[in-house]
DNA sequence: TAGATTGTTAATCGATTAACAATC
DNA sequence: TAGATTGTTAATCGATTAACAATC
């Protein structure tokens, strides 16, 4: 194959998925789900660029980074790309994920049910305050923070969210980083550096309504 | 003033901020006020480079956007930093918000301190439960569906949090829109359809977690 | 002045879109 | 077959980076 510009690759030499699209493939993958839900057999790259507001293209052309999805004439099954996608994405099968910080956000995380419907499931919860150690939270049981290596070895787990307060949050991601996490979903409003095998995402509440002020101020 | 290529502008002639600089910005005003926290009376953008992991010469192209913010030879002063990132996102002064459903993410956010530090005030929360309308959550009345207008015109409120479950997100959205709600933060995993004049921004937790698993396997 | 750092230009890079042959 | 839609190429567009004169 001739070394294409637009092909990028990675240490192993593997194509790397553009970020851009490994942002939308999410989407689709909803959108999929919910057409499945609503008993459609099939869909198409203009009908999903219209749901998303992107342009048939560019559907066509995201998909196709991961082989041939489609049928042409016919458009994409979306029971197999629902399977394809979960399969890209390593959600075919479930993560087990650990909660860091049991304040409300992490109580309401606890609760919420659309991770186990999207193939996460959190196995256990940690916690500074005695009070809640040794106790569950919806079934979820909460062990202190030297409990974390065992437990977390124990259920393989390989994901962390980390809902605590800013101010300890970087001592925290350096303790889940040190026993061995591999990705961290950072509620705390504060950039937290971790090595380089380690990833990060940030979800700041905050800054998402400073946002929606920001393009309503823009219009 | 030639007309520059890569300078667009909107329906009112003003030149528009591309997507990608409107991101960034929330973030330098975060470690901007985090410097000023810490004690910095300036920063350059060699080190609010690094503190984001990004290219010096980004930052200094991002904050030219919007006029000279910087000093030659000394770098950027936090506070006038702080100041005029507010101002151009226009999180200077409080925006009133509107919470839309209280189950258990709703009252996480309603006990979010972070929502306030920033400038954004939750002053009226709905819900259709009976139980519900007539309390108080932290503070914050709750109203029922139908006292929706009324209270957010007493109240000004620009923009609304959408918590509510998915299969009435669409027909939510579609009550707050009619109001005269310009801004929407939709905590429920579909895509909610909105005039042009509306914005959206999505939180879709699940999605987070999926991106997260993503890098992972992908790194 | 010498050193540091900005704002801005030009070059590079990556992402999106239009167009269309290949396919069903 | 005729119609529909994919996957892919080439063209366009936008975003990032390097380099440096201007500034303090």
């Amino acid at each position: 194959m001739t070394d294409k510009k637009t092909q990028l690759f990675n240490a192993d030499g593997d194509p790397t998925v553009p970020r851009a699209v490994m942002g939308r493939l999410s989407l689709y993958l909803r959108e999929a789900q919910h057409l499945l839900r609503d008993g459609n057999e099939t869909t198409n790259s203009t009908e999903l660029g219209k749901l998303l507001g992107l342009n048939g293209a560019q559907v066509r052309k995201d998909l196709a980074h991961f082989g041939q999805f489609g049928h042409p004439g016919i458009g994409y099954k979306c029971q197999e790309l629902v399977f394809a996608i979960k399969r890209i994405m390593g959600t075919d099968s479930t993560w087990n994920v650990a909660l860091v910080g049991i304040g409300n956000l992490g109580r309401a995380l606890l609760r919420y049910k659309g991770f186990n419907q999207q193939g996460f499931r959190f196995v256990a919860a940690f916690d500074v305050d005695p009070k809640l150690i040794g106790t569950r939270i919806e079934g979820v049981p909460v062990y202190s923070m030297d409990q974390l290596r065992t437990v977390a070895w124990e259920h393989k787990i390989r994901l962390a969210a980390i809902a605590v307060p800013s101010q300890v949050a970087q001592s925290i991601a350096d303790v889940v980083v040190e026993i061995g996490v591999e990705g961290i979903l950072n509620f705390a409003p504060v950039t937290i550096n971790v090595p380089d095998n380690v990833r990060v995402i940030g979800v700041d509440l905050a800054m998402e309504l400073e946002q929606l002020a920001f393009t309503v101020v823009n219009r």
